[in-house]
DNA sequence: AAGTGGTCTAGACCACATT
DNA sequence: ATGTGGTCTAGACCACTTA
């Protein structure tokens, strides 16, 4: 009757699912179910902390453990960097930068950054090619009151992205999926039609408290993303 | 110096964040570093699997435990129940079933799905309204083989999500996000333009290895799914 | 006040990958 | 063969929440 915490995870997980515990329903506390499993009380604490963030249960200390009402779904993306995201499908990857300038932020970039009055950022915009075809188009806020030192990056060799990773730390992101429509320069650039739909990633950076980098990811027409969970 | 696992996953995070341990690096053993925090290893060990989890470290019995190179980026989306998702906004939510049928499942979804021949989908498509303007269309298959008693379902009141969440489990699920245009069909219901950018999320559901159902759901124009990690 | 989950400990054994 | 992480155990104490 030992059992390991995968076999009482997956044990409460099938109770849940096939309504032996209903939603809304107490489930016996950790002391009776080690008893049940023969287990200790910390194994069956582990398997039920993972139920939990998983979003199935809810735990209160007193109140016991309940069976959420609606199972929380969550799914977990991973970000990938484009050019393994490219060399993971066997394409050739390449780089270009398009433009470079340090201008003074648009106010939504103010806004969105919670950049200071009178801040400047390094503004790019690159492509990243798959086997030639135009794959991901980013175009890049860097704050240059956070990160002085991106004045004298090379970015026409590789791309931002990864003089980032390499620069500084993040301590803090947001990311957000959208679709947009592709506007007359989008569309030359990345050799669709004006108008068509892209599939768009927003990711906003931060180090304690402070903006890093923004970030706009347009991609090729008909890209998913996808995630099993 | 006694460390509870918080401090110790927080410390070790600084470390790595600020280069102390540098990407590549082998990171001392959970004994040493037991030592070093005055606390038992399976505090540490606790700590060190939060951090490999996050995607900082990855661990390997014997080999050690060594810095990502390029730490692993993934964010957790909720997935929102729609009538949840608009009453949050303080929107009044409205659903109505525009058209229901039972077919044979084209190739596409019998491929996607895993169908045998001969297997029959009910065909669901509806439309979701906050504060009386299209939300969400959702376009739904529902295998029969797999749940016949869905025949009996009554959609007309409460969408086909509500009625599953009740009737079925499931184990497994895929999800997928990207971008469409709009096409006639899609732009009357939704009240936008043809060939509009939408934001468009599909979802194939299993249980035990079983295809139960597949849904795409696209939405209106402008809509963002954000998350922060 | 009391019951529940949250965490820590010290020790043990095992599984795995490298040597 | 050996060193590392992975997990379990039995017991303890603490923190929170409700009654």
């Amino acid at each position: 009757m030992k059992s390991d915490f995968r076999e009482v995870r997956e044990e409460l997980r099938q109770r849940i699912l096939q309504g032996v515990w209903a939603p809304g329903d107490l489930v016996p506390n950790e002391v009776d179910l080690a008893a049940e499993f023969g287990c200790a009380r910390a194994t069956v604490n582990r398997a039920m902390r993972e139920l939990a963030e998983a979003g199935l249960i809810e735990r209160k200390r007193k109140a016991g453990t309940r069976v959420r009402l609606s199972p929380r779904r969550a799914a977990r993306f991973d970000i990938p960097i484009v050019r393994e995201e490219i060399e993971a499908r066997g394409a050739a990857y390449r780089y270009a930068l398009i433009s470079r300038d340090e201008i003074a932020p648009p106010d939504w970039l103010a806004a969105r950054m919670a950049l200071a009055p009178g801040d400047l950022v390094l503004h790019l915009t690159c492509l990243h090619h798959a086997d030639g075809q135009p794959y991901q188009h980013e175009e890049r806020w860097i704050s240059l009151a956070a990160l002085p030192q991106a004045r004298d990056g090379d970015f026409t060799a590789t791309g931002p992205n990864e003089w980032l990773v390499r620069e500084v730390p993040f301590s803090d992101a947001e990311i957000s999926f959208s679709a947009i429509a592709a506007d007359d320069q989008l569309a030359r650039r990345m050799g669709c039609a004006t108008g068509d739909a892209l599939f768009l990633v927003e990711r906003a950076t931060w180090w304690e408290g402070r903006a890093i980098t923004f970030v706009r990811l347009a991609h090729q027409r008909g890209h998913r993303m996808t995630t099993r969970y």
